[in-house]
DNA sequence: TGATCAAAATTCGTATACTGATACCTTGGA
DNA sequence: TCCAAGGTATCAGTATACGAATTTTGATCA
């Protein structure tokens, strides 16, 4: 692991936050607050928070961090990257995916598809997270693994709220279900194709919930 | 512009200076001692060197920075994801590019051409730069442009490396002219089409290099 | 009530200093 | 000549402090 330095912890600290979606569009992250409530100084955790910015989890403003806002334009482009990138990882992942990642994803997997009859979709989001923190872990390209990684922290609050949505959640638990049955056969043809369906499903309901509801997609 | 503060300007003094080729695989980035020579203190040095290594054109090592140490398979990586970004990017060069940067692309392959004649590696290197950072200037998806340019400055010494070969000298004018007819028509399939080429060939120009003198390549 | 401008507060950027860790060098021995 | 142990110099990490910029607040006046 990296060195446990405070820099690297209030680092890590903060982009699990990120990820979980406790830092809410309103909050503004200033160094200066957060370094009296860890009791450490200024330095390490403006350098965490600067980090977090230029990897694309923060925006620098002129009063603090905060979420980036996400233009429509940013969102759509994203989407191009993820057509172009995460079938190829997919396969890859199929091809190489350990016993112990393909139990881990059929229990996130058999988590997701429980909240669609509880509704839990806090439980839902944190399923989906392991599912696709796992079978990327399974992705041997490390840089095509961590370029995905890259954007998709920049989309999480999109992602959030697309899975607000009823009709989403079942299609992206459907995506689920057939993208592990793909992995658990090793079969990198059909593991590509259905991520490139899943994809396009996101960019679907993306859009048409943004159709529905811009503001609340768009805001940061 | 970004304002002009020490961070921001050092931040990209070096990079200018990793991208024209000017630090070397032995030289070591010291704060302190940068700090000393432009007269301001660690901080600024230390932020904008500790960036450049987030975004991969350094590498933070136990004492001071150096250019990443670049391993065969990290290399090869980079190579897939060129062939999955780039031709699509091309495709939306063709598309959406200015008479302005027409006339730069021109003028840069008419460089590169010359060097044909007079050998002027550094001359080649300057003009494939200019061609290189103006078809991805015309790149209108900003997220897939400024994914490119990332890992593209990771593997800056390869390319640099691989344009002293005679024959992949030749091989890249070629493809720079053909990309250029390409551009100038709007031939967004032909530009993609080409540009696939255009890395197959980089690639292949890399591995036949890497098995003549593998050290050259691969040295840290 | 609304506008304008100045004072205050907040926050960023940078400087300087200190500490602990580590690479490197020196010295001594086999 | 090579290796090992210990000392020294160097450098990363962090703390603290100060000035500059900008935002917010508040007060005065139209």
């Amino acid at each position: 692991m990296a060195r446990q330095n405070h820099r690297t912890r209030i680092y890590q600290a903060f982009r699990s936050r990120i990820q979980r979606g406790e830092i809410g569009p309103d909050d503004r992250l200033v160094d200066t607050v957060i370094a009296a409530e860890l009791g450490v100084s200024r330095m390490p955790v403006r350098e965490a928070l600067m980090q977090l910015a230029s990897e694309g989890y923060l925006e620098g403003t002129t009063r603090g961090f905060t979420l980036p806002s996400l233009g429509h334009a940013r969102i759509m482009q994203i989407f191009t990257l993820r057509r172009l990138l995460e079938p190829h990882a997919a396969a890859l992942a199929a091809q190489s995916r350990s016993d112990v990642q393909m139990d881990a994803m059929s229990e996130a997997v058999a988590d997701a598809v429980q909240t669609l009859e509880t509704g839990d979709i806090t439980q839902f989001y944190r399923a989906s997270e392991i599912f696709r923190n796992t079978w990327l872990g399974a992705v041997s390209n490390i840089e095509l693994r961590q370029t995905i990684l890259r954007y998709l922290a920049q989309v999480q609050s999109v992602r959030f709220a697309t899975m607000q949505d009823p009709v989403a959640h079942r299609v992206i638990v459907a995506g689920q279900q057939e993208l592990l049955d793909r992995f658990a056969h090793g079969d990198a043809v059909g593991a590509g194709e259905r991520m490139l369906r899943f994809v396009l499903e996101a960019e679907q309901s993306y859009l048409r919930l943004s159709r529905a509801d811009q503001s609340a997609l768009t805001a940061g």
